[in-house]
DNA sequence: AAGAGTCCGGGACGATTGACCTGATGAGCC
DNA sequence: GGCTCATCAGGTCAATCGTCCCGGACTCTT
């Protein structure tokens, strides 16, 4: 067994806790089902971490982290902004439809952190960034489009986090991916709609 | 300890389970506390079940019954249209709030029979079950109010089911009960946009 | 009232889990 | 080379879990 800091050791832990737990899912997964996929042995794993929940810890960040990155990676300007939210929302799905396992986990890891005594601001910590980074993803594109919009970025990019989020959870139990492409064209058109500031074109508004 | 029939020990039981990881979550809920929670000996949870599993396949079918007849009884007619949705969201949204730890057990739920081999199709019968009955609430509801829609009737519902969904999650996590009005309203107008045949409402069209 | 069928209680078993412990191994520094 | 400390291997332990067994009690039928 090759020699290794300590630091790499937990990262690699982290990562084969994450293949372990998409594939076999949370509750099934095990200090040394961990260890095995990890390759290392069982004492090892509580030399690198104090306990499972500390590793659990790392690896909720790490995905969290990992899947902001794949939505900002998902959102690049293009000719037109109905064209680059479209656009945006097909390379999000995308990675849906090629990773259905580990968006399963993040799932399974936010219902996790919430049981857990002390772990409730992990969940938080991860829907609070799912929605800031909409967020940005918006100013950014508002900068760079030069438009304005009809309701308040904070509302929108929860709306967009929470309604991916939802779309998301649906696929992943239904499968179908046949029946998105609708969808995904009446969303677009409603953020068409909510962006651009050419008079009233939703009906009704909010009542004041 | 009063006796009782099967058939009602197992309704009892059933409850007791829904009460005990509503509060404990899935995997913390063992056949003895759901056993100290109906107030009845280990040996009577399997003398009624044959196992831990058929009384989770009990549990997950009556919550997703329950939760469609939650819904169904939040969208009740009202004098305009928008009215009609923006209440039936406020209901739904009232239920949610009181009683968050319900909602999240569906979740925990649907995982748990996405990840237990030959329970996955009571995780689709849920999410079927909650496109069909926003299908059918629309069907319902445009007969009786006579209008059309700009988009399928499946496509319609399933996003309502996604999105409700994406907000209820998002909102037990995050709870902020303030930010909620203006995304109701905004997925209000959103709806009523769809459902108005009066012209192209919300830009262009969803490409053909 | 007697027997059969149904329901309930306490206890026990085997398996699995997270955590821990002791001792061996190897790399880097003096 | 010898020393020190990070790293590893295997075994052990207590706790908890789902499941099961057996004996007793109740209820209904006849």
């Amino acid at each position: 067994m090759a020699r290794m800091p300590s630091a790499e050791r937990r990262r690699q832990l982290t990562e084969a806790a994450i293949r372990a737990m998409a594939r076999d899912g949370v509750a099934k997964t095990t200090t040394r089902s961990i260890a095995a996929e990890a390759d290392v042995s069982l004492s090892v794993f509580h030399y690198c971490f104090d306990s499972k929940q500390a590793l659990v810890e790392s690896v909720i960040t790490t995905i969290t982290d990992h899947y902001v990155t794949v939505v900002k990676e998902a959102l690049k300007p293009r000719a037109s902004l109905e064209e680059t939210v479209r656009a945006g929302f097909q390379a999000y799905w995308d990675h849906v439809r090629a990773h259905p396992d580990e968006h399963m986990l993040t799932y399974e890891l936010t219902q996790y952190a919430l049981r857990q005594p002390g772990f409730e601001h992990l969940a938080r910590r991860q829907y609070e960034l799912y929605s800031d980074t909409y967020a940005e993803l918006i100013d950014q594109l508002g900068r760079s489009m030069n438009f304005q919009l009809r309701v308040p970025v904070s509302a929108l990019a929860r709306y967009l986090a929470a309604m991916t989020d939802g779309l998301t959870l649906n696929y992943l139990v239904l499968g179908d991916e046949a029946a998105w492409t609708d969808i995904l064209d009446t969303v677009t058109a409603h953020i068409a709609g909510l962006v651009h500031a050419e008079g009233d074109l939703t009906g009704e508004k909010p009542r004041p």
